[in-house]
DNA sequence: TCTGGGGTCCTAGGACCC
DNA sequence: TCTGGGGTCCTAGGACCC
């Protein structure tokens, strides 16, 4: 049988996000920056006519936000993770068959759906969303998960089709290829775009026209899977339950530049517990850890870079137990004179809960230390992260990252519920 | 003053084994 | 003086994605 996918992605995504209960910022171009208020990540469409390029820092255009009334936001994650799962769940109303592609894109099996008008069926979809959710989509409708990544560009870029654009059955599709730029091909980076110039493929179509053993040796198979989504051939399924991480990352820059041993190990040890709840939420435990500090790569001052990982003779997701490890780490990798930017902490080796190998000389996490854990984690599911915290991680915070533009917790906040006031006419 | 964060997959090369 | 061939596992680094 055909297969058939649909991509569904959310334009502007954080932008929008904000704009759904912020009716002040509805016809201002609005703006939202990356964790520590430091690149533009996320631009309304008049920002991008402004000339606004993604990964700005900010400041490097604050005169333009000042000059074109531009609002700005800090990263408020925990709206934007709600606002996805609203959508999520309208888009499962559609199809039974979805993964969760990333925090604002999913994909769609729409196999055995060819009976149907494909692009009225898009349609259908995207007003839905836009009614239940406020956020605006663009979904692109092939054959393959490649080809649908162009038809959805197709339908954000050209407003005569409304959104949405099928590529299934569709002679035009050569043409299409034609016009897609190769660097513009999911999957096909800076790197790749090089190596087909310089071979004189410029074009999606003349990508999928070329010599596929060059492509395998130039681009490995990688490229040659790419290549073979172009023919329409599908080798990248649909990956409805997504396999549990195989590593956890925590990291993060500092607000200002920390130099004591002290904070660094506050910073680590909240980082840790940070990893350790996403740990527990897949029900793994770490073989290992790391840590690592580094000093401010763009500034004119010495620097430090450097890294340590220590591997535990059983598994554990024992916030506690992590936490003191990461300090012992960071002790070892710490040397003092340097003004510090950015520390990570990183969990790996992971394996499911209960395939753990017991140590006769390690200290395995107690039952009752695993319901301590669970207590925790259920708190901070219910009143919001950082409620509870583990005590080496401080209460001063000093290296904590900025946040000066913070939009309300609209939809997971009480408090932050927006109210509308009616107003006597 | 001010430059994000969190992932995956693939390959090459070294260590080690039979 | 000569130094096969095949395999696995691990790690670092490159490339790419959102």
């Amino acid at each position: 049988m055909k297969k058939i996918f649909a991509l569904v992605d959310c334009n502007n995504f954080y932008a929008s996000c904000e704009r759904v209960f912020n009716p002040t910022v509805m016809n201002r171009p609005v703006a939202v920056l990356s964790n520590n208020d430091g690149c533009v990540v996320a631009r309304s469409d008049e920002v991008k006519a402004l000339g606004v390029v993604l990964g700005t820092p900010y400041f490097k255009c604050q005169k333009q936000v000042r000059k074109h009334n531009i609002a700005i936001f800090s990263s408020n994650y925990t709206l934007y993770g709600d606002m996805s799962q609203r959508v999520m769940e309208t888009l499962e109303q559609f199809t039974p068959d979805i993964e969760i592609y990333s925090i604002d894109e999913a994909f769609l099996s729409l196999s055995g759906f060819e009976h149907l008008n494909l692009y009225q069926y898009g349609r259908n979809i995207r007003r839905t969303v836009e009614k239940w959710t406020g956020i605006p989509v663009s979904i692109g409708i092939a054959a393959t998960k490649t080809l649908a990544k162009i038809a959805t560009r197709i339908a954000k870029k050209e407003k005569s089709f409304k959104g949405v654009c099928s590529l299934v059955n569709d002679s035009r599709l050569d043409d299409v290829l034609k016009a897609t730029p190769v660097e513009n091909i999911w999957g096909i980076g800076r790197r790749s775009a090089k190596k087909l110039h310089a071979r004189g493929l410029y074009n999606a179509k003349r990508f999928k026209y070329a010599n596929a053993k060059w492509v395998k040796k130039h681009l490995t198979v990688v490229g040659l899977r790419i290549q073979q989504e172009l023919w329409e051939t599908s080798c990248i399924p649909l990956e409805q339950f997504p396999p549990p991480k195989k590593q956890i990352i925590c990291s993060r820059s500092f607000g200002r530049p920390v130099t004591s041993l002290h904070d660094l190990r506050e910073a680590v040890s909240d980082y840790t517990h940070q990893a350790a709840m996403k740990l527990r939420k897949q029900k793994s435990l770490a073989e290992v850890l790391q840590v690592y500090i580094a000093t401010n790569r763009f500034k004119a001052e010495p620097q430090y870079c450097n890294a340590m990982h220590v591997t535990f003779p059983s598994a554990t997701a024992d916030s506690f137990q992590l936490a003191r490890f990461a300090c012992r780490c960071m002790e070892r990798i710490f040397r003092s004179g340097y003004r510090y930017k950015k520390a990570g902490v990183v969990l790996a080796g992971l394996i499911p809960e209960g395939e753990s190998q017991a140590d006769l000389f390690w200290n395995t996490s107690s039952l009752r230390k695993q319901k301590l854990m669970d207590g925790l984690d259920v708190i901070n599911e219910k009143y919001g992260h950082g409620s509870i915290r583990i005590a080496s991680a401080g209460i001063r915070q000093p290296w904590q990252m900025k946040r000066d533009f913070m939009s309300p917790h609209y939809t997971t906040r009480w408090n932050d519920i927006p109210v509308v006031k009616a107003t006597e006419s």
